[in-house]
RNA sequence: GGGCGAGUGGCGGAAUUGGUAUACGCGAUGGACUUAAAAUCCAUUGGCCUUUAAAGCCUUGAGGGUUCGAGUCCCUCCUCGCCCACCA
């Protein structure tokens, strides 16, 4: 037998599954059904490397398994490829997007092929395919036709580099998610989905999926639910009213001030003369300073007075209204009751600013003169004495019942703003006419097909570039007729990716998205397995649209992803993360070159930690896990050349013990995704059968024969193309992975004999290879015969004796 | 500041969930093979410990507690990582 060489067989096998199809997904069997997806990739120019090929190793083992246990798998690929990154690449390297798209899903293909991975290619899209953005196009229209997308001129974060707008959720501490510069913000009228209509189902329904509690809570977080009141305050001596947001009514009597964001809508009108130049310089210092600025915490606080007074609706006191920047615009109303008595950044703004401090409530946690939290209810009016849960209620009722205030609850998550200014994304089919205002386009007229041309760099003047193509622009009124324009923003990329997991139940559907009964058959994905950077935007958006569809009646889940997994990230050796700029990415292709093939990067992906872990990249590492598959070519070699011998029985029946032992622990670890531990179980299993061969001289016998088919079962969800090979070569001619997988005997695992540790005083003193079916009291006296124990013990009362059957005794002396 | 997670040999990590701490792998050292190197094979490898063996003691970030027995449970503290952060 040659020596283990990957290079010879891995491509070999790559192409005959492919050729035989043996992953193919069978729609609606009786098989029980697992759908296993990994994050479908961004085709970037950047090619993959080792910490990306971890995610795929993770799913395509899963899959492996949970085919060979019985269920019907799905596991696709496909390509979330319209969005700036390759707009950027195609501009640098002047080709167009759809080209540059093409290259790098080839590149991108190959490399998810050379490494072995299990997906059923037959089911393959791209989100740039006409046949698959039609679809999201129709989304659009059904979202159109909920009323849930909607046009709204406001104020926008505005990226000045990549030159589109940006949701929310893509700006990370005054920073553009994708290139990392300073936002800006600009006003433009821009198309929104409106999430926050499912802000309560987003958030109770994170409690009956199994996500890591991380993502959750940042989820969570990210809508951040408050419940509260709007209370209006008048402004004195002028019929303007300033509605506040407040989670603490029951403080009222002790709102001591009003702060206004600079930017309120009432500034200019509550503003005296006296006040206006002070006003004015204030507005535009706290516009100069950067968003990030704005949110570094722990800055001082700064603020000026607008000169004018509101009425605390329930004291009756005048009290003077401020404008600071700590207030922001953006959530509740952007005006708050100050109570300083009751809230850190309050106080700090009192304290700075000579302002009243008064406390209504109390309880035993001041600090520093503030008191966080509930109490009881002080110079509270008719209110005082109730504890403030209570108060807060009745203080509410009060202002219904006054008119001038309700419960509300409050929400930080905003609309979703999916309008580009860019080129490649799939175009919005809006039509604007002259005559009837916003028109959909008819669905029978989808797609609205993104145009091919020539410079395709944003317009300059804050527009998409197909403003620039007129037969793209000039289009009909679907209603009237009559010459219209089209809308020439295209879709936020997370459209395409807010519903791609069902498109891989029905890819190649004309007629509809999905077919509904194969995606109920398929939906939702059983197990999803990607990083955690997706954890507020994809994450989000997805749950939202499913919610949709289920409110539609398309489907009939309302969770897209049951179980989602976040896998740890590979870092470069030095522990620093990959990345391109770096230029230390580790790419998979060139260590397959080197001779250690696929197989070896698996087990290395896998080995190196726990699955949900971040470790270091080890080149060395790769080194063991090549030499662990060598041994197992070695051994299975052996097996295969020599002719049978005769083994004592008790040398085959301990080999059928350790196979068993082993198919009971690497069931147990891939059901609990403990690779790491699967993968040593098995290095041990080899090391074990290695050693019998060398000392017994005997490669094959009764008990080999089973041993080695295990081994190579056991092993293949992990390096599937050595075990394809060596099962071939066993003289084997169905594929190893249509196999089922090896179940052991209970019976067979267990021991006659095993180690009886004794203790003294919780220290081991005794090792005693002692007969399992000995009882206590035999073990006790056999343990009290023992030497070392007789030294310990004698002259002394043994004063209370504790024994774990089948493990250990402990003497206390 | 808030939330989540983690601290075990020279390194990555394991430990049936309270029962022999350091499995497995890497690295290192010595040896075999070789003209030599690589590869491979064999042996050793937590510390006290500078020859080995036996015996002993110590050891899971630090300190305390519960327990016959703690890496695992409880309390106090330290360090690191990630995420969020003036959210009224």
């Amino acid at each position: 037998m040659n020596r283990y060489n990957p290079k010879s067989f891995e491509s070999k096998w790559q192409d005959e599954w492919n050729k035989s199809g043996i992953y193919k997904a069978k729609d609606n069997t009786s098989k029980p059904k697992k759908y296993i997806l990994e994050y479908f990739p961004y085709p970037s120019g950047a090619a993959m490397h080792v910490g990306h090929v971890r995610n795929y190793s993770i799913g395509d083992a899963i899959a492996r398994f949970s085919r060979m246990q019985g269920f019907e798998v799905l596991h696709p690929m496909g390509w979330d490829a319209f969005g700036l990154p390759a707009e950027n690449y195609a501009i640098k390297n002047k080709i167009s997007p759809a080209q540059a798209i093409s290259q790098n899903t080839t590149r991108f293909k190959s490399q998810l092929n050379q490494m072995g991975f299990s997906y059923d290619w037959s089911r393959e899209i791209n989100s740039t395919d006409p046949k698959y953005y039609r679809w999201t196009q129709w989304f659009f229209l059904l979202l159109y036709k909920k009323g849930l997308a909607y046009q709204q001129e406001s104020l926008q974060w505005w990226c000045p580099v990549d030159k589109t707008v940006l949701a929310n959720e893509q700006v990370e501490a005054g920073l553009c998610w994708r290139c990392g510069n300073k936002v800006e913000k600009k006003s433009l009228k821009q198309w929104f989905f409106k999430i926050t209509d499912y802000a309560d189902r987003l958030l109770e329904d994170l409690d009956d999926i199994n996500w890591p509690e991380a993502i959750k809570s940042m989820q969570r977080n990210w809508i951040g639910k408050s419940k509260g009141a709007l209370i209006d305050f008048k402004v004195d001596d002028s019929d303007k009213t300033i509605q506040v947001f407040t989670t603490r009514p029951d403080t009222i009597y002790g709102a001591t001030f009003l702060v206004l964001a600079p930017e309120h809508e009432l500034v200019s009108s509550i503003t005296s003369k006296s006040q206006k130049n002070s006003v004015g310089k204030y507005i535009k210092d706290s516009q100069a300073k950067s968003d990030i600025e704005r949110q570094e915490t722990n800055r001082e606080k700064t603020g000026v007075f607008s000169g004018s007074y509101a009425i605390n609706p329930l004291t009756g006191e005048k009290i003077p209204i401020w404008l600071a920047d700590y207030v922001l615009v953006g959530y509740g109303t952007g005006a708050i009751m100050a109570v300083p008595a009751h809230d850190e950044r309050d106080f700090e703004f009192a304290k700075k600013f000579n302002l009243e401090i008064r406390q209504v409530i109390s309880n035993n946690d001041e600090v520093d003169g503030v008191t966080l939290g509930e109490g009881s209810m002080i110079s509270s009016g008719e209110f005082t004495g109730l504890n403030s849960a209570d108060a807060r209620e009745k203080i509410v009722e009060k202002i219904s019942a006054m008119g001038i205030g309700s419960e509300k609850v409050n929400y930080k998550m905003r609309d979703w703003l999916i309008s580009r200014q860019r080129y490649w994304g799939a175009p919005i089919p809006i039509i604007y006419c002259p005559k009837d205002g916003v028109v959909p386009v008819d669905e029978d007229q989808l797609p609205v097909l993104l145009p091919e041309i020539e410079s395709i760099e944003p317009s300059g003047d804050g527009r998409s570039p197909l403003v620039n193509v007129p037969s793209f622009v000039k289009t009909t009124c679907p209603k009237c007729g009559g010459p219209a324009e089209r809308e020439t923003d295209t879709m936020d990329g997370f459209a395409c990716s807010s519903w791609y997991f069902l498109r891989f139940a029905d890819p190649d559907n004309q007629t509809v998205p999905f077919d509904k009964s194969k995606a109920d058959y398929w939906l939702p994905v059983d197990e999803y397995i990607g990083g955690a950077e997706h954890a507020v935007m994809h994450l989000l958006y997805a749950r939202f649209w499913t919610k949709v569809m289920y409110d539609d009646g398309l489907i009939n889940f309302t969770e897209p992803f049951t179980t989602l997994r976040n896998q740890g990230m590979i870092l470069a050796p030095d522990g620093s993360k990959m990345s391109k700029s770096k230029n230390n990415t580790i790419e998979p292709d060139s260590l397959i070159e080197s001779g250690y093939g696929a197989d070896s990067i698996r087990i290395m992906e896998l080995f190196i930690g726990p699955w949900n872990q971040a470790s270091n990249w080890s080149v060395d590492g790769l080194g063991g896990s090549y030499r662990f598959l060598q041994r197992v070519w070695k051994v299975v070699g052996q097996y295969i050349e020599s002719s049978k011998g005769n083994l004592s029985q008790e040398i085959n029946f301990n080999i059928k013990k350790i196979e068993h032992k082993t198919i009971k622990k690497v069931t147990k670890d891939l059901e609990n995704l403990n690779f790491n531990t699967a993968v040593s179980a098995l290095m041990e299993y080899v090391n074990e059968l290695y050693k019998i061969n060398q000392s017994t001289g005997i490669y094959k016998d009764t008990a080999w024969d089973q041993a080695i088919v295990s081994l190579l079962k056991l092993l293949c969800p992990i390096a599937p193309h050595i075990t394809e090979e060596l099962w071939h070569l066993m003289g084997q001619t169905e594929s190893i992975h249509l196999t089922t997988w090896p179940t052991f005997n209970e019976s067979i695992i267990i021991d006659e004999v095993f180690e009886l540790v004794v203790q003294i005083n919780g220290k081991v003193r005794a090792q005693l290879s002692v007969a399992t079916s000995l009882g206590q009291e035999e073990l006790v006296k056999l343990a009290l015969k023992d030497e070392k124990i007789i030294k310990y013990t004698k002259d002394k009362t043994i004063v209370k004796t504790i024994v774990v059957p089948g493990k250990l005794i402990n003497f206390v002396i």
